[in-house]
DNA sequence: TAAATAGTGTCTCTCAGACATTATGAA
DNA sequence: TTCATAATGTCTGAGAGACACTATTTA
């Protein structure tokens, strides 16, 4: 089970090494993550977070997107992936040891799945649906990092436009901020703050009339990555 | 190799995991991070991040704070450990398949180690003298996404406090932060700033004329994790 | 017309940055 | 005394939050 090794540390014992993604999506003002549900034991029946074994001579990234694109059928270039954290408690699964990296994805409000799903594969649920089920394995904590995660970043990064197909408007840019956050925005003080904002939104010539009101612009992502001075969310009031 | 399972995923091979460690400190001044020198291939005789592999049911947590006690010789409750992030290269250990989850830990000025080291343990050494020499396996890559965790989070959470002693005064802390950051910063700005961020530091009765000058109110650590608003680091000014 | 959303402007308060001044020790 | 650092204070400009007002569409 152990093997010895030169003087570095002794023994190398072997482990599995998984990959988990917590996929994120904000569908028409919900904010979302894909689950699928479990075939087999352990936790058969389960709601998890969709993942795999990382192949022998696999890179842990190349792992992640392999299995971005086999549960989204998205190329994985075309989405927001950036690894999370990694899970290793020694009991996190029941069968053997497994040491699961966790990835963060984030997805614009894909066409898919619509009714028609496969038991096997994903599908999007609300977060706060999610949070209140439980899930496979430690993927409640996952899922809790990935979220939170996700939240701190459209802070102080540009990642919001990740949920954005890739002409929007303010206003859909600003309804992902507040699906992803919970909380309302002043849609006065958010345009003002967006476009005053270099890099984060480029204006592009033509308007949309999609969600009723006076035509609104449509903008493009820009080529800034950080946001500074950051886009603060609004902080918990403690009573 | 490999061995076939249920329905998850096929197969998973057996992989190696490791912990590494990027232990940071100021000394004197200086931001500094702990290095062995490898005595054994590969890379021997190379500069190298503290590290070794996780044992069969032991978590990785437990590894990293394990191997960071053996390192430092002072119980890993005093000091702060947090994770970092995971390296799979396949490639990047030349002798097998191994995955290293990096720690980062955040350490005061350690009386330990002084002159008379042994050749097998660690030694202090300039953040910027390791960067600037090629250390063995990817640990240039970890060594750097470490600092710049520290060097982020001093920003928005109270760790700038692990680098000190139990009591220090507002001038020693200041010193953390122009070394981790390499930026003088206004001493007048940066007390008033630190004495307004309610539960970073407590005051004590007591003052020092360590450092020389007026004598110096003593703190220690507050409550508080997280500083808001938070302590922006001078930025790069674009010409 | 009303209703809905887009876009602009204004006021105020907080806070960061620049810098003056006083305080209190050691050499 | 001089020198060094601590501690407090003042001024200014950038920017966030609150909110009034105008613009342009559909129903």
């Amino acid at each position: 089970l152990t093997k010895s090794v030169d003087g570095d540390s002794g023994t190398y014992p072997p482990f599995a090494v998984a990959v988990d993604l917590v996929v994120l999506t904000v569908r028409s003002g919900t904010f979302c993550g894909l689950a699928i549900e479990r075939g087999v034991e352990p936790f058969e029946g389960r709601l998890a977070l969709p993942g795999g074994f990382v192949h022998v001579d696999e890179h842990l990234d190349r792992a992640a997107s392999r299995e971005l694109e086999e549960e989204t059928r998205v190329p994985s270039r075309r989405l927001h992936l950036e690894q999370l954290a990694t899970y290793g408690d020694p009991k996190r699964d029941p069968r053997m040891r497994v040491v699961s990296v966790a990835y963060l994805a984030l997805a614009p409000d894909l066409p898919w799945p619509a009714a028609g799903t496969d038991a096997a594969s994903a599908e999007w649920r609300p977060v706060a649906e999610l949070f209140a089920s439980k899930l496979a394995f430690d993927h409640n904590g996952i899922l809790a990092d990935g979220v939170e995660r996700a939240r701190a970043k459209l802070e102080y990064t540009t990642l919001a436009t990740a949920f954005c197909d890739r002409e929007f408007t303010i206003g859909e840019l600003r309804s992902v901020y507040e699906a992803v956050w919970g909380h309302d925005l002043d849609p006065r003080n958010f345009h003002r703050k967006v476009i005053a904002s270099e890099g984060f939104v480029v204006p592009l010539e033509r308007t949309t009339t999609r969600g009723g009101g006076r035509p609104a612009r449509l903008y493009r992502a820009g080529p800034a990555e950080d946001l500074f001075p950051p886009l603060v969310r609004p902080r918990e009031t403690s009573p």
